[in-house]
DNA sequence: AGCCAGGCCAAGC
DNA sequence: GCTTGGCATGGC
């Protein structure tokens, strides 16, 4: 698959769905503080319960640097609850700040953020692309499903050697790369699921796998 | 009433 | 290097 296949599929998924404008920002919060916050919390958990752990965060005034760093991490776990995993999330959350608190934003680089435990590539990437506007391609479960059902690349690829394909497929810059991840999310909740529903999907005609439910 | 969600890490090959 | 199990809530 080259260029105008990646090219063809972001343009289809465009005029289907329309610009995402991601990631989502809450009002009168730093977007840094609220977009690393909230990459930490929908790690493997579905963005409803991240919001409510969010409007949590916001409700208590927590969204802020210096007051995550304040509060006890067993009651950071209690107001992040409905986001799941929440021991170990509070746990990541509270080694971020004490970090970041120690460093300029421009010297944050992709191995600074994968130095703090509970931050893996994808969340990385998250902050990095949509939080400082870097251009770093974000692989999701979603990416991965969705471009081997189509026949683009094999799901067993590592993360970086899907990275790289979007990397050299893409033309470089942040705007693409934000929009199309935020596209392939919209593709995997609404059609391409663990079970996928066929009828109606706007990469129905470019797609291998279109065999279910039509 | 299960199954699933915008992963990550540790342990064991 | 790769695979597996544990982590947890709430929506559908």
């Amino acid at each position: 698959m080259g260029k105008e296949d990646f090219i063809r599929v972001y343009n289809k998924l465009l005029d289907f769905f329309g610009y995402q404008n991601w990631w989502p920002v809450h009002n009168n919060t730093d977007p840094f503080i609220g977009i690393s916050i909230g990459a930490i919390l929908t790690q493997n958990t579905s963005w409803k319960n991240v919001e409510k752990a969010i409007e949590n965060l916001i409700r208590e005034d927590l969204l802020d640097l210096e007051k995550l760093d304040k509060i006890s991490q067993e009651n950071l776990q209690k107001v992040i609850k409905p986001a799941g995993f929440y021991v170990r999330k509070a746990k990541t959350i509270k080694e971020f700040v004490k970090k970041i608190k120690n460093i300029k934003k421009e010297e944050i680089t992709r191995d600074f953020l994968l130095s703090i435990h509970g931050i893996g590539k994808e969340t990385a990437d998250s902050i990095l692309l949509y939080a400082l506007d870097k251009p770093y391609f974000v692989v999701d479960a979603y990416t991965k499903r969705i471009f081997s059902r189509l026949g683009f690349f094999d799901e067993k690829l590592s993360y970086n050697q899907i990275q790289e394909i979007f990397h050299k497929n893409l033309p470089v810059g942040i705007e693409i790369y934000k929009e199309y991840h935020a596209l392939i999310v919209a593709l995997g909740k609404n059609f391409c699921k663990r079970k996928p529903v066929c009828t109606g999907c706007p990469l129905f005609d470019n797609c291998k796998f279109r065999i279910y439910n039509v």
